[in-house]
DNA sequence: GCTATCACG
DNA sequence: ACGTACGTGATAGCC
């Protein structure tokens, strides 16, 4: 049987928008979120469905009868976002290209096509399916239409048909209007009966049958109030009824007939999914076509260079010579990563200047052989597991350089959106598959077939001279030749050197906090008089907020928030709060400290995290498996995790230094702010001085609250401070906390000027930079909703500063580095955390390594004010403060 | 898979 | 009238 699925085109792209959180924009600023949702919705409903027919139906501007009859219909509903409705004419385009029909009139809304085009269906023998987020849609549910409405997010719905309406209203489709007429519907600003909500329109529905049944019957209403309200209100209803009735005899010139989906026209898709930057879409697309063996897409893009596929073979022993003798190659090495003292190899793929080669298991020594110890230039995408592996196998790559990488390139292009694989970033650049991955082939064929890898090379070479281009265009080369490009071997090298753990001590501490959580999960449960888990957020909030009565303060989404600001302000109201506080802490300390680290020590005895290179917006490193960045250090009991955290043996010992204020130092420097440059030339406490200046006292009389004040001010600068946000963090009145604001910038005209200036920047040019250069786009800026646009603000501010911050600490890894390869090659930096790195030195090495590290550190920018690095020695990383 | 919470700079 | 500090990653609970 057909069947046909029509969909209320506005209502759902509306709930698409609002569905996608973060927004999505292209490079060349066009809002895409409402289309992305709404084609998500689409394949779903495509594939739940398998329809036939389809009809998008929309709304118009202009006014319809319900409006003649009603003026205020509708009245107060909010107007679509510009960034939406931006979006509607090409969503229009990717429809019409997928042979989906649409259909817009003036005088009638959505729902009066839907309706009309849903009896027509059901008259030509079709099977019918009405999708919108609006429930005014429910009355056309029968046997032969279901209705489904949209209900969170962009993958759930539900599905009326006669029997779902039964059961949620205990009444059929067609009363659902009168029901409607009763209680009204603020969202159209449908009147309906004063004083009559949805328990009581029900009830009278079930009772009466019908508005009409009800209104002839009256009498028999035994609430004499209630009563009065319904012979008063008689009228509103009967007009609230036609207002709601859907109209199903719209002048439409289709038949349902016409309605059938057309073949898709695939080249207008590719060039509407590539504008649109949908590289998931677009890749399904180009797979589809593959697989249905259609027409070969014609080229999308003509400013890319033609990709030719070169020879390629096994390499024999007698190529690696010439391998390594080249200037510079491409490469990539296909491995399981398990641990550092066992890698599996499956092959190595190479261009080379003497051809294009495989490595093959049995070369693998030989390769790595040849390779230790070359002067050589790198290419390739993701060199750092490269560098990995050939550490870890114990190559000298002392003369190893990389001299591009298309991973890091494309971090470099677009900080904020998610690191492409490399088939992704082909696909992204060249619209074009490159295939391989997932499809099975015999293990056999695959050894015999070279095609993908030298494939892959090829498109590794393209990228490269594209990707060159983009750089230079967007200014980024200081950001990506001379930051990014020499510290990622920097990075591998620390993940193969590892962080030596003491699993004993680790074990120990595990131990005594699961003794504590145990008394004190007794003591909560006994507390709370009842069984529950404390670990569950809903539990724990029914037992504090309803069992316990505790005056409840934020809500989230599934009721009670009972997260630790919460909780802090009730500390002193009963006994219990203390004792969750603390359970939490160490519950926290265990599970994620001690039992979450245990399984990652390698059989080396250490932790080898990974440092991701591509993954901040800002220009950060980020650090997972573990997460070595985020070791507590703040609470003396989480600190004590430190110090189980050691040099390798008695030989070594850890060197360490943090940056001094380096986020407060760096705006400093770029606002030009003559006062703040002045706080920090005397060398001094800066939040001290930041508080003599801000609140007009003496240096001598700025107390530890005032102190600690002015030290969130600082904090808040540079996070674009909101009034309320500092109001918070002090637990001071929102009054108290602008005028704070207020006394700051007045003091500090140059940072007033520099957080102007940046927010300036933005929204004409739709990004910010740091000193070197690196760029992050900021499209919340011209956004139309208030809140993501203050969210653009606060990010013009807070990253050309944290960026900055980024930039030169990595200039400083790579000064250590080198300094350390030449003068104290034993010793090798370990770890890095935003503002601090910690080197494991040998142990006659520590005081060379202590001035090195602080010199290179604060010689890796010369600002307006002077770097400063504090350094210290121990053999825990807990003593290392 | 999403949400809440909490660890760090 | 709205509902906020910037950047990350890991775990547990819940669907």
């Amino acid at each position: 049987m057909d069947r046909i699925v029509i969909i209320d085109g506005n209502s759902l792209v509306n709930r698409a928008y609002y569905a996608i959180q973060r927004p999505m924009i292209t490079k060349d600023g066009m809002y895409t979120q409402g289309i992305y949702g709404f084609l998500s919705m689409l394949q779903k409903i495509r594939a739940d469905y398998s329809p036939t027919h389809m009809l998008v139906a929309y709304d118009r501007k202009a006014p319809t009868f319900r409006h003649k009859e009603y003026t205020d219909y509708k009245a107060g509903r909010k107007r679509m976002p510009d960034e939406l409705a931006m979006e509607l004419p090409v969503l229009k385009e990717i429809l019409s290209a997928m042979g989906i029909s649409q259909y817009e009139t003036d005088g009638f809304e959505a729902d009066d096509i839907i309706g009309t085009t849903a009896r027509m269906a059901e008259d030509a023998g079709m099977e019918c399916f009405v999708i919108t987020g609006d429930r005014d849609a429910l009355q056309l549910a029968t046997d032969r239409t279901s209705v489904i409405i949209t209900k969170k997010g962009i993958s759930e719905f539900k599905l009326y048909d006669d029997a779902a309406m039964k059961e949620e209203y205990g009444f059929d489709h067609e009363q659902f209007i009168d029901y409607k007429a009763l209680r009204g519907d603020t969202s159209d600003n449908i009147p309906g009966i004063e004083g009559v909500g949805e328990k009581t329109a029900i009830k009278l529905i079930q009772q009466f049958g019908s508005l009409e049944g009800l209104l002839s019957n009256v009498d028999k209403v035994e609430n004499a109030k209630l009563r009065q309200r319904i012979e008063d209100g008689a009228q509103t209803a009967l007009m609230s009824k036609r207002l709601a009735t859907i109209i199903t005899n719209v002048p439409v010139d289709y038949t349902a007939e016409d309605l059938k989906i057309r073949p898709a026209d695939t080249d207008e898709l590719i060039r509407l999914y590539s504008r649109l930057e949908f590289k998931t879409y677009l890749s399904k697309l180009l797979k589809e076509i593959k697989e249905g063996g259609g027409p070969s897409p014609v080229s999308v893009q003509a400013d890319v260079p033609a990709v030719t596929i070169p020879e390629i073979r096994a390499a024999s022993e007698s190529d690696l010579e010439g391998i390594f003798a080249s200037e510079s190659l491409i490469i990539d090495v296909l491995s399981d990563e398990n641990h550092v003292g066992g890698i599996s190899f499956e092959r190595a793929e190479i261009m080379a200047e003497n051809g294009c080669f495989v490595i093959e298991p049995d070369l693998e020594e030989a390769f790595i052989k040849a390779a230790s110890g070359r002067r050589i230039r790198l290419r390739g995408f993701g060199l750092g597991r490269v560098y990995f592996y050939l550490a870890c196998k114990g190559a000298d790559i002392r003369g190893f350089e990389t001299e591009f990488d298309c991973a890091l390139a494309r971090y470099v292009l677009s900080p904020s959106t998610k690191a492409p694989g490399l088939a992704e970033l082909v696909l992204e650049v060249f619209h074009a598959e490159l295939g391989g991955g997932q499809e099975q082939m015999s293990l056999f064929a695959q050894a015999a077939d070279y095609s993908q890898s030298a494939k892959k090379l090829a498109y590794i070479d393209a990228l490269e001279k594209v990707q060159r281009k983009q750089i230079e265009e967007e200014d980024l080369s200081r950001v990506l030749y001379e930051i990014e490009l020499p510290l990622c071997k920097v990075l591998a090298c620390m993940e193969k050197e590892g962080f030596a753990v003491d699993r004993e001590r680790l074990i120990s501490f595990g131990g005594e906090l699961k003794e504590q959580i145990k008394i004190l999960e007794k003591q909560i449960l006994g507390l709370a008089g009842e069984d529950f888990n404390i670990n569950s957020p809903q539990q724990l909030g029914t037992v504090l907020f309803e069992k316990l009565g505790l005056p409840a303060g934020k809500k989230n989404q599934k009721g009670y928030s009972t997260s630790a600001d919460i909780l802090e302000k009730l500390r002193d109201v009963h006994p219990i709060i203390p004792k969750i506080l603390e359970y939490r802490m160490l519950a926290k300390l265990n599970s994620t400290y001690v039992e979450g680290m245990l399984p990652l020590i390698a059989p080396d005895g250490k932790i080898h995290a990974h440092f991701q290179q591509t993954v901040t917006a800002t220009g950060r490193i980020s650090c997972t498996e573990p997460n070595l960045q985020n070791i507590p250090v703040r609470t003396e009991l989480g600190r004590q995790l430190r110090k189980a955290f050691i040099a390798e043996s008695p030989d070594y010992v850890l060197v360490g230094a943090d940056y001094s204020q380096i986020e407060l130092r760096v705006m400093a420097h770029m606002a030009g702010d003559k006062e703040l440059i002045e706080a920090f030339s005397g060398g001094h406490d800066i939040h001290r001085e930041t508080a003599s200046k801000v609140f007009g006292v003496p240096l001598e009389e700025v107390t530890p609250q005032l102190r600690s004040n002015a030290k969130a001010v600082n904090f808040g600068v540079i996070y674009g401070m909101s009034g309320f946000g500092l109001a918070e963090e002090l637990t001071i009145s929102r009054k108290q906390a602008e005028q704070y604001i207020k006394d700051y910038f007045n003091r500090f005209r140059g940072v007033k000027a520099f957080m102007d200036k940046s927010v300036e920047q933005a929204k004409r040019s739709g990004s910010v930079r740091t000193l070197y250069g690196r760029k992050r786009a900021i499209p919340e800026i011209l956004s139309g909703q208030y809140m993501v646009r203050q969210l653009g603000e606060r990010l013009a501010m807070n990253s050309p500063i944290q960026g900055t911050a980024a930039d030169i600490i990595k200039i400083a890894m790579i000064k250590v580095f080198k300094a350390l390869e030449e003068a104290y090659p034993q010793s090798r930096m370990i770890l890095q955390v935003h503002d601090e790195l910690i080197i494991q030195a040998r142990k006659e090495d520590s005081e060379g390594v202590g001035r090195l590290l602080k010199e290179c550190m604060e010689s890796a920018a010369e600002l307006k004010v002077k770097l400063i690095a504090e350094e210290n020695t121990a053999d825990n990383w807990y003593d290392l403060k």
